[in-house]
DNA sequence: AAACAGCGTGTAAACGTTTACAAGACGTTG
DNA sequence: CAACGTCTTGTAAACGTTTACACGCTGTTT
């Protein structure tokens, strides 16, 4: 393949030269810069973006490591993650954890030493040894959606205690007292925090939570019908089954219709995570709507102000109730269902 | 950041002997071995991807370039992709076309330029000067999914003919004889070829397809739900709507449901392509399932065929009809609505 | 007219690997 | 004991860029 060498020697310059004109970093006479110009089409020439990252140490690329590729949630979030390196310039390279620790590190390993220059990471559960040491080194990393306990990692997500309130505030509005609530891993920050969160807006409503009402799945839909299947067996079931992400929730949404259970008249269902077929469900489903596109725009800026030493600012956005018909029909405040838009 | 000189001083030994314990391509004795992996890890030493690439003129690495990373279809493509990939030692760098050709040129651009192994290639609508290009200088190019006219590259897609007749044949067996169909941009071949096979399965089957019957969208859920409308609107409006994709159907289902009509009473809906949800609607939709991991595994061989130089071998799947109650109560065959996996 | 500033260009080193080739140590064979 | 093979190791070149530095030319300032 053509190299810049060879572009010189047809456009008579010298190397430096054509790779002036490539990257336009320092004045060239008009004549010249058309001689190299046309001799970079007409060899069809393509810069090798391998020798220009050894020499100048950098990639223009950024490592996007998310939980689960067939997730929604994180689909869209890398889409927004994309958008905005685009912008400025980065290309992302995404790795697909599968909520496994293992390949989770294999991915940070691997885009690591592809020299990406920031590396993005939706923490799996567990703080792995490598994960460690990319911290320690002090490695430009920014935790996404997550956080790991004790790692002093600038972090980006976004906080769902104020929803959590709401939406348990429209249950009680609508007479419904016994609720339960499928956590993610306690391991993970957005596993427990939910269900803190959940726990004190209860009690904020004077509700009590048996703690047969709180299981634990794995944020896969799996988990969701099985969980769902052991509140279901309960000899006192719970009137709504808030599940902690939008896989669990479909996995509960089987479990409800295999039984031939009504939604809401039998059981409601809402959900964390919105996702754009949970309005197309019959009955809607009330959902808690993260700010996935701030969160991934966000995140790119903090990244990148690591990676150019600036100084940057973790964030914490706040997710929104959607409420809609799968906890009852609301004879309260009857909004549009789609609620109305905080950025 | 420590480097494999490093590495060598550390140890004692020459750098070539590093990089033959690291790689190990050649023997080494026990005790130099032991000495340098213990250099190794005492410096977290993280071999630098680029420098190697540099030298030995690959990168394990494959592009991947899918239409739309928020079609589920592309999610799960981009998923068995990676999959099989990661089996054969390689990473893939997946780039969103956003189904916009100049889009789709940026990442063939930048991924050549990064000098991936091979790049797998969801085109877009237009052939664009950029594609022949490749095309022509031999770059190692598989097409997935879809093809472009008058190229000569190996394409892996699915056939959906079969499935196509075996729909419409399911809705005559229904009674339902006036059949519309959304589909995709005729310049993709993709869209084409949906058409084409659904006129042949209706004049197949004796059926009659009016010009207004014959919509065209974008493979995007808003041309979905115009299309439909249009159709809707028409003096004699279909009896079932075929959308070409599962976005289309998702905004056919919006207009649908807007109007207060009832499916499969009112006006059946069928879809191309099955996505996890269409399961879960009320009535879950029936829809053509295309074997998106066979398609995965095999493009990927088939593009690492053509970079380690074996006699690639391109494929054309069958796709399957996955009977479900969006286009009627079927008196006829009761299965269990969700098919039975042939591979 | 000498000195100098500014501009366009070229020469060559450097980036961190892999690997061809050479060389030294040692054992085996004639 | 010389010659040779084998096995382990080291030296240095190469990969395709970018860029520090030097150079020569032109025009301006003293």
């Amino acid at each position: 393949m053509a190299g810049v060498k060879d572009v010189a020697r047809l456009a008579g310059v010298s190397v430096a030269t054509v790779s002036r004109v490539l990257n336009d970093s320092a004045a060239v006479t008009g004549e010249t810069r058309a001689r190299v110009l046309e001799a970079v089409a007409e060899l069809g020439y393509r810069p090798n973006a391998v020798a220009r990252s050894l020499r100048t140490d950098t990639t223009r690329t950024i490592g996007l490591v998310i939980g689960d590729i067939l997730n929604p949630f994180f689909t869209e979030l890398a889409r927004a993650v994309e958008d905005e390196a685009r912008r400025s310039g980065y290309s992302v390279v995404i790795g697909n954890a599968d909520e496994r620790p293992e390949r989770q590190d294999h991915y940070v390993r691997t885009l690591l030493e592809q020299r990406v220059d920031g590396l993005l990471l939706c923490p799996t559960a567990e703080i792995t040894p490598l994960v460690r040491d990319v911290v320690r080194d002090g490695a430009p990393l920014v935790f996404l959606d997550r956080t790991l306990p004790g790692l002093d990692v600038p972090t980006v997500r976004a906080d769902g205690a104020e929803a959590i309130g709401a939406l348990v505030a429209h249950l009680r509005g609508l007479g419904r007292r016994r609720v339960a609530f499928i956590s993610g891993p306690a391991l993970l920050s957005t596993g427990r925090e939910r269900t803190e969160a959940f726990r004190a807006a209860m009690r904020a409503n004077g509700l009590e939570v048996p703690e047969e009402y709180l299981v634990a799945g794995d944020f896969r839909a799996g988990s969701g019908r099985e969980t769902a299947a052991r509140l279901l067996d309960l000899p006192r079931p719970p009137e709504v089954i808030f599940a902690g992400d939008n896989l669990m929730a479909l996995g509960a949404l089987d479990e409800i219709r295999a039984r031939g259970l009504r939604i809401p008249a039998d059981v409601g269902l809402a959900s964390y995570d919105d996702v754009p077929w949970f309005a197309h469900l019959e009955p809607p489903v009330t959902a808690i709507e993260q700010p996935v596109q701030e969160l991934g725009r966000r995140a790119v800026r903090a990244l990148l102000d690591r990676v150019e030493r600036r100084p940057v600012e973790p964030a914490v956005l706040a997710a929104r109730l959607v409420v809609r018909r799968s906890c009852g029909e609301a004879p309260e405040n009857r909004g549009d269902g789609e609620g109305s838009g905080r950025a």
